[in-house]
DNA sequence: TATTGTTATACTCTATAACTATA
DNA sequence: TATAGTTATAGAGTATAACAATA
């Protein structure tokens, strides 16, 4: 099967597999991989604007709007005016984006402990390599 | 950055890489992934029925079937009836289907050793063997 | 002129539910 | 009852194009 050997079937087929149970640890209710990614960067960079956190997750400015009110509705952030350009929003994490963050993130460690189990130490950090290589190739 | 310690964040932003790669190789009216994953398995698989299909794919039998609809309205198919079980299409493929499979597997090998220049042979390999292990587990 | 945030819109991928015809 | 193929429908996720406010 010609497909076995092709790095992009199984990047998919992995990629799918991990975030169908993301989904199922994270709950109905909890955050995307997107909107957990945003909430991330935004809790690490102070100062970030809509457009610098775009850039950074990959998408679009307008495909940032929904996530960012998605995030600003549950109270895990909120966007700042900044006086020295008024054209831009900072966003700046409120304490329960935080907590909600160190919560969620450990919910994903607890995730990809449980589905990586056959990866031993070694091979998770090779593995994260090889991904690494391949982004930088792209970007 | 607790992102670039994680293997799902990485592993969908080289997702994301590749795909785009793909789609920019194969140009706007060649063939998507998952279509040229169904054109392979009609190909290499003798009578393949669209549920035996689907559950390769990993996808729902509603969903496959604007996939054959697009692959028999390319000509590179043909449901065939099976008189055993005429509930049943079996999925045939043309010459034309044939000979386009074997066009767009060299596109798409050329795509991957572009995309994947900076791994050598031992770093692909070790790649490959390790998103297998990550799909044994989800399965 | 260029950039930021925003809205409107459309497209792809996928899932669920219900239908029909067969088994 | 259960299965194969199908349709209708809806929900993510993402992109493009255009706009107002600001630089």
């Amino acid at each position: 099967m010609a497909l076995e050997s092709l790095v992009g079937y199984n990047l998919k087929r992995a990629y799918v597999i991990l975030q169908n149970d993301y989904r199922a640890v994270m709950g109905d209710h909890g955050l995307s991989p997107r909107v957990f990614s945003a909430l991330t960067f935004v809790v690490e960079t102070p100062n970030l604007t809509q457009s610098d956190l775009a850039r950074r997750l990959g998408i679009e400015r307008s495909g940032l709007v929904a996530i960012v009110d998605e995030l600003e509705g549950r109270g895990y952030l909120c966007r700042v005016a900044v006086p020295q350009d008024r054209r831009v929003q900072a966003l700046s994490p409120t304490d329960a984006g935080v907590q909600a963050y160190e919560a969620a993130l450990k919910l994903v460690h607890d995730h990809e402990d449980r589905i990586l189990h056959t990866l031993d130490a070694v091979e998770r950090a090779q593995l994260l390599h090889l991904l690494k290589k391949i982004r930088e190739t792209g970007e």
